[in-house]
DNA sequence: ACAACTATTCTTAGGCA
DNA sequence: GTGCCTAAGAATAGTTG
């Protein structure tokens, strides 16, 4: 009953995480709603899932559509300027992929993807020292996680399909 | 001490507005990270706001880019079809420009763009009887609302700038 | 698969430094 | 303007029908 602390991992059983997908993606939405509401601003949200298709856009096509020809106009600068920080970005993917190496669960088509948008990033802009060192980090974990992989698929066949239902 | 109700209208105070922004901002983020870490998909956000030139993103530039690449390559109608719903956006306009106009406030560029945007998506798509419907309403309640705002402009003088600073 | 319920955790408005 | 604090309030994991 009630609710256990958030764990920060891939949940596991594709049901509760479908479950968990619709409960959480409302709750976010609803968020975004009230930070325009309370500080009159415009905001859109695209979510990719395995659940749909497509896209789902928030308030809808249109908004998104205006506020990404206001992005595609400003200078590469400016854009950067406000970027978040991605190495987090990479930092986590490197946790997934251990997790995942550890539960011997998939390391699927959308992994792969998620790294190599992350490493092309840094092929074409200006990024810190920082972000370089961290990335040769990745890097050496990456060639890891690959020995890791080799060796089970070569050793084992536990690496079992669950996802990409519907 | 502790936190009242969420009212559910723009904060007048233009600093406490910001304060605000910031705060829910980063809780909104947080959000959206363990959608993704505990669902394993892929989701990026566009922020615009008045505190900063450009739009903020989240994660990163190139994750938006990828994720919009795939939205452009879709065929229109599964665009559309996972839309969310948009009378609701208008809706919400109305409630605001109303409240806006009960409180005297100020009736900014901002307002005026949302409103351009809700209107143009019903010239270039198929929307339901229903949506028509509410189109119709809305742009009566926006005649009536640019009447009060041209008596108190030319009445008046307690139409304040608040907006804008930074 | 979804909708309601609710115990519990998480978020955050307002206050203070 | 920012950063920490804390209680009031909101979100939600797990469960039930």
């Amino acid at each position: 009953m009630g609710r256990r602390k958030v764990t920060h991992q891939l949940i596991s059983d594709a049901a509760t995480r479908r479950v968990t997908f619709r409960k959480r993606k409302e709750g976010l939405l609803k968020k975004l709603k009230e930070l325009t509401i309370l500080c009159g601003l415009r905001a859109c949200a695209i979510i990719y899932s395995d659940y749909k298709e497509g896209p789902e856009v928030w308030p809808n096509r249109n908004e998104v559509r205006v506020l990404l020809n206001r992005l595609s106009e400003l200078p590469v600068e400016k854009q950067t300027k406000y970027m978040m920080d991605q190495k987090d970005l990479m930092t986590r993917m490197i946790q997934d992929a251990e997790k995942k190496l550890e539960k011997e669960q998939m390391f699927g088509r959308s992994m792969e993807l998620g790294m190599a948008a992350a490493f092309r990033d840094l092929d074409d802009a200006d990024y810190s020292e920082e972000l370089v060192k961290a990335a040769d980090v990745v890097a050496k974990r990456i060639n890891v996680i690959r020995e890791r992989i080799e060796a089970l698929e070569s050793g084992e066949a536990f690496v079992k399909e669950e996802e990409d239902e519907e």
